[in-house]
DNA sequence: GTGAAAGCGCTAACAG
DNA sequence: CTGTTAGCGCTTTCAC
């Protein structure tokens, strides 16, 4: 057994009641002299607070629940480090569950995790739930907020970019660029994500008189093969000019099967990422890219998650910028 | 106030250990339709268990703590995925918790927080702890396992690959292949892992009657960047004709500036990566590289874990494989 | 300033 | 098969 403010008490000669006053750094109605004694002997002693025990007496808990996908996109890792960040200030624990790739089974498991702990809030990361997922959660006062995703509902809050907007610019910057046949890579036109992008694609050529042709648009998950397939689909001879690919992923995949094909990055083809994140460096060339402001989503969520106490939950549009590199 | 037993055996007409009876699927001592019933009022009213309660009764957890640090790497995902699929197996929950990168504050802040919640278990991944963040483990009696990194203290269970064998084997095929002046990128001296893969490198050369030139070592911490700058100290016309880089991200970095200098990969220089992980197949030409098993990382890890309870803490060493690719 | 005592929601003997 | 009861470790009135 482990030692617990009643041998804390003992040792220091004072009833549990102060022991616990003292260890929560409750008011101040307490001797310093006591305080330290207890402190002192607690530290000796090794011991360590039962959270199990204060949550369930104080019915709060200082922990946020993170629900990620598996990373079929490499961004979770920024919007987790606002997140931390942010949870770290204000001195509130956080813990990260992985619910798989589509897998329902495990996104349960993960929901039914965090409400059973009943952790202080919840944000789900770049996921979609089911109906049966988000009624689970929805039952539960637990305050949660989705990040870069929308539940499609529209009292929840969430913190995203504005897709139709990058859908948007990222068509108009090709075709400022003289880009005339321009195409669409992984789009996951099951996705609100996926669905925003697409009207803003089509609202950019609309505006510029340009017409669509339905085989430049490949549809997808966001993944590398996605964007394997899409190139591979276009084929040595694309129909197309330009590519705007779904994510940096994505975006990666349609720019080796081109190489592959031997055509000319950016002339022949010229390719924009969707997310910027570091990989999109790391490979030659450089991809230009849409990029998201992922920290500040997580900042931001945990945020508006802490203020869902005090005001009705928002949805919450950032900033994105475009970022020119070698690929277009 | 969320519904409880008390309320659902008041709905149902029975006593409050009849339910926790049948909601824990506990013995089968009680009919059927008493189950059913209470089964069907516990849905209707939204019951949710609450985990503190239960862990402070049972004193103990379904839970297993995983700690990282913030992606100086990136194969940490697929340790994850071993570890989460395992854990699901065998009904347990896993929370993961973010340890920043060398930040010794944030890495407390994470063991300090699995240990109030009394975890089942701990997992630390990739991470070497400072002296005071050990004691602060061993003097629990939660069950640690170190993944892919050791303690570098005996009695401490860990599971890895055998980082000796890694140097040895990545150097000894590059000499294999005709190089002699073999160089190192992104070494970290201070970490076990990178004293082993350095000595095993040593030791191939050696056993090759090769000699070493100490500017062939350049020092870092696994990232990109170094990568980059060890490449940038051998500038455009290197002393060496091969690298083994200890990452895929240093490796990429390597390729990188080796491309900016103009040098022909492999011909004038010829790449190992350490690790394995998608990137070098995404880079071109893609990196031969030493593909560790992380995903198998996670799954004896978990089994380690739970084992000990019965056994000792044992160390284990797991396989690795060379992936040959374009890169030499 | 400090202590006594009443639970938080649940499990686990122990009776019946 | 089911109910009663005694806590798990801690916080929090309410007295003193």
């Amino acid at each position: 057994m482990s030692v617990t403010i009643k041998d804390v008490a003992a040792a220091a000669g004072v009833s549990i009641a102060t022991v616990s006053r003292v260890l929560a750094h409750k008011d101040r109605f307490y001797s310093p002299a006591t305080a330290e004694k207890i402190m002192t002997v607690a530290r000796d002693l090794g011991y360590q607070k039962n959270s199990a025990a204060v949550e369930l007496v104080t019915q709060k808990s200082q922990v946020l629940g993170v629900i990620v996908s598996s990373t079929q996109t490499n961004f979770a890792d920024q919007i987790i480090a606002g997140i931390q960040d942010t949870a770290f200030a204000r001195d509130l624990s956080v813990i990260i569950l992985y619910a798989g790739v589509n897998d329902d089974r495990l996104q349960q498991k993960a929901i039914q995790t965090v409400i059973e702990r009943s952790v202080r809030g919840i944000l789900i990361l770049a996921l979609e739930l089911n109906d049966a997922n988000r009624q689970l959660l929805d039952q539960t006062p637990i305050p949660h907020v989705f990040l870069s995703t929308t539940s499609g509902h529209e009292q929840d809050a969430f913190v995203a970019s504005d897709d139709f907007k990058i859908g948007q610019r990222a068509t108009e910057y090709l075709i400022n660029k003289g880009h005339t046949r321009i195409g669409l890579a992984a789009v996951e036109a099951t996705s609100y994500v996926g669905q925003k992008r697409l009207a803003g694609y089509r609202n950019a050529m609309a505006n510029h008189q340009l017409p669509i042709e339905s085989e430049w648009i490949q549809a997808g998950h966001f993944t590398y093969a996605d964007g394997l397939v899409a190139m591979r689909q276009w084929g040595p001879t694309p129909p197309i000019d330009a590519v705007v690919a779904m994510s940096d992923l994505a975006a990666v995949g349609v720019l080796n099967q081109a190489t592959d094909f031997h055509l000319n990055i950016p002339n022949q083809l010229a390719i924009v990422s969707i997310d910027g994140t570091d990989l999109v460096k790391w490979v030659r060339p450089q991809l230009t890219s849409i990029t998201q402001a992922f920290y500040d989503m997580g900042v931001a969520g945990v945020n508006l998650l802490l203020n869902t106490d005090t005001q009705p939950p928002a949805a919450q549009l950032l900033p994105f910028k475009l970022d020119e590199r070698a690929s277009s």
